[in-house]
DNA sequence: GCCGTTTTCGGCCCGACTGTTTTCAGTCG
């Protein structure tokens, strides 16, 4: 089945060739927004195209001619125009566009020009001295061509994104020397980290300031950067040591939450918010909200309507408040009051940790007494189970005492309340690690698939299933076991998930580290309109792993999880209501274990 | 190519920086 990805592509590709041939911008935009709105759709574009053709067009972006593809990509396996575009290119062409600073109009003339139809010749014209007698070749666009070839190759094909835990801290490193130079009133970071996407392509920060020329000094004079890309009045560009860009942009304080707008983004949420203010007589930009009148010169100040803050914008607008990880997965209406979204300091529980009983790195009484400090009203000790033999699981000798062990801490400490548990493994055939007469000795009980991730989709669904429908079974830990940028993890039909794991009341998990976020943001969606819980964990094995809550809230909001919808925000009673309660009613139900097979 | 509290036709976000241009096109976000 053609997966939304693959939609993506195509229709990226498609705008990459329209371009390079000089079709018309708009349309080029057009294939660009559908490629946007099929990798941030939630439902399976292959499925709907089979099923229900006509629901494609509910997709925002996608048209009679666009849904036409998906169908035909979907049955056909291949979509003729790109095939009779790709037949009129050259195949190395669309690769010399992703070169930094280079983009249709300079691949086309490249190509008319210098006969340049891939890097590796590209590489050459350069090096032989050719592109210089080329028109609009000047020495310092060859340096520039140069730079981004050897860039190109330093960093292989396709482009480098970098995780949210890599990109975030970065951003706050440099935050800090920007708030600490001369004139600094107000500096955040914006752009994709903003919206707590999992990958970011770049680090955006921007920095309201009394003394522009001290933040753009301060930026410039940061340790990390390997060069320097751009470096105007307002605005900057660095590429770091480490690779990843970081863009700066300077405004008055005045223009801060209109600039915060614009830097926040999603690109679609921008133009939105732009169009809406053309269709009520105002424009936007980075500077304000402005008043447009009827008889205006083109160079006349603009009466302004709002800018210091976000909000003041949104209101001016007629719209609710949008939060930043809600600006680019909106499923089509902004008009519309978000939910009230989960915040950090709801958190009152963390509920899958480990301890040295298996690969943690502290004892119960440290990871309980940091829990404690951290204000949690309960901490859940759930150590490996037998099968995962590499991270010294349990057996059930050991897991009973460990119970023990866990019951003294609870005692000794004081002022938490300690669930003895486990992190079960669901094996690969959807049986649990441990029989139920020991699951049943646990406060609480998380079961993850950690081997056999490559089996297929209807054999990762069946398995998680039985996990989910598993009467003493309460959260399912990191459903797919997917690595960003390592592992493609398990690809389970999630709306069948979800929907049982609504059925039986199972959360399913956020697993907060920012290789895993897993549940992912799409399916954290999925999940929410079911009305699944959700549980936001962060699998601790060492004390830094419980700051990786923030970006597992990120991954929360975005797919609008509220404070009621996360087991970890309930109250020390609630939780336990639900921990006691769920066995009572599903013991009653009927429970098939898999029969082995 | 998409879309509609103006529109089924005629629009389609907006501005900074760079380089090679003597006044602006291309790229980027």
């Amino acid at each position: 089945m053609a997966t939304n990805q693959e939609c993506a592509n195509v229709f990226s590709q498609i705008a990459d060739l329209l371009e390079i041939t000089g079709a018309n911008a708009f349309k080029v935009n057009a294939y660009r927004k559908a490629a946007r709105s099929c990798e941030n759709e939630s439902r399976e574009l292959g499925k709907l195209a089979r099923e229900s053709p006509a629901e494609l067009r509910t997709v925002e972006g996608i048209g009679e001619s666009t849904a036409a593809k998906i169908v035909e990509l979907e049955t056909v396996g291949k979509v003729s125009e790109l095939e009779a575009l790709r037949s009129k290119v050259p195949p190395g062409l669309t690769e010399l566009l992703t070169l930094q600073g280079v983009g249709p109009k300079s691949v086309k003339h490249l190509w008319d020009s210098a006969k340049v139809t891939n890097i590796d010749e590209l590489r050459a014209a350069i090096e032989s001295g050719a592109l210089l007698t080329v028109d609009r070749m000047g020495e310092r666009t060859i340096a520039n061509l140069r730079d981004a070839v050897a860039a190109h190759d330093a960093a292989g094909a396709g482009p480098v994104r970098y995780r949210l835990g890599e990109a975030i801290p970065i951003a706050e490193a440099i935050l800090k020397i920007l708030r600490a130079a001369h004139g600094t009133v107000r500096a955040a970071f914006a752009g994709s980290a903003r919206r707590g996407r999992e990958t970011v392509g770049d680090l955006d920060l921007l920095v309201s300031s009394n003394d522009p020329a001290a933040a753009k000094a301060a930026f410039l004079n940061y340790p990390g950067i390997k060069k320097v890309l751009a470096h105007g009045d307002t605005k900057c560009a660095v590429q770091l040591s480490t690779g990843i860009q970081v863009d700066l942009r300077i405004v008055q304080d005045k223009a801060f939450g209109a600039a915060l707008v614009y830097f926040t983004g999603g690109v679609d949420h921008n133009v939105y918010l732009r169009e809406r203010a053309i269709a009520r007589g105002m424009r936007l930009n980075e500077y304000g909200l402005f008043r447009v009148p009827q008889e205006s010169r083109d160079d006349a100040e603009l009466p302004l309507v709002a800018a210091e803050s976000e909000e003041s914008i949104y209101r001016a607008l007629e719209l609710p408040y949008c939060p930043p990880e809600l600006r680019e997965m909106h499923g089509g209406d902004w008009t519309k009051p978000p939910p009230k979204l989960i915040e950090l300091s709801d958190i009152k529980a963390e509920l899958h940790s480990h301890t040295t009983a298996s690969d943690g790195e502290m004892s119960i009484l440290e990871l309980a007494s940091l829990a404690k400090a951290r204000g949690f009203h309960t901490v859940a000790v759930t150590d490996h189970s037998r099968a995962s033999a590499q991270a010294n699981g349990l057996t059930v000798e050991r897991l009973l005492r460990h119970i023990d062990a866990v019951r003294e801490v609870e005692a000794q400490l004081g002022g938490i309340s300690i669930l003895a548990g486990s992190e079960v493994d669901i094996m690969a055939d959807g049986r649990l690690d441990y029989d139920d007469e020991v699951l049943a000795k646990l406060d609480i009980v998380v079961a993850s698939p950690h081997t056999a991730l490559k089996q297929s989709p209807q054999a990762a669904t069946d398995r998680l299933l039985c996990a989910i429908r598993h009467p003493l079974v309460h959260i399912v830990g990191h459903p797919t076991g997917r690595i960003i940028q390592g592992r493609e993890g398990l690809s389970p039909d999630m709306e069948m998930l979800c929907q049982a794991a609504k059925e039986c009341g199972t959360a399913l998990e956020i697993n907060c580290h920012w290789s895993r976020l897993d549940l992912r943001d799409l399916h954290v969606r999925i999940a929410v309109q079911a009305g699944c819980m959700i549980a936001i964990d962060c699998d601790i094995h060492s004390a830094t792993d419980a700051d990786s809550l923030r970006y597992g809230i990120a991954t929360a909001r975005r797919g609008g999880v509220t404070a009621e919808g996360c087991v970890n925000a309930w109250s020390a009673a609630k939780l336990r209501g639900w921990l006691v309660q769920k066995r009572v009613v599903k013991n009653s139900a009927s429970h098939d274990p898999p029969s082995p097979s």
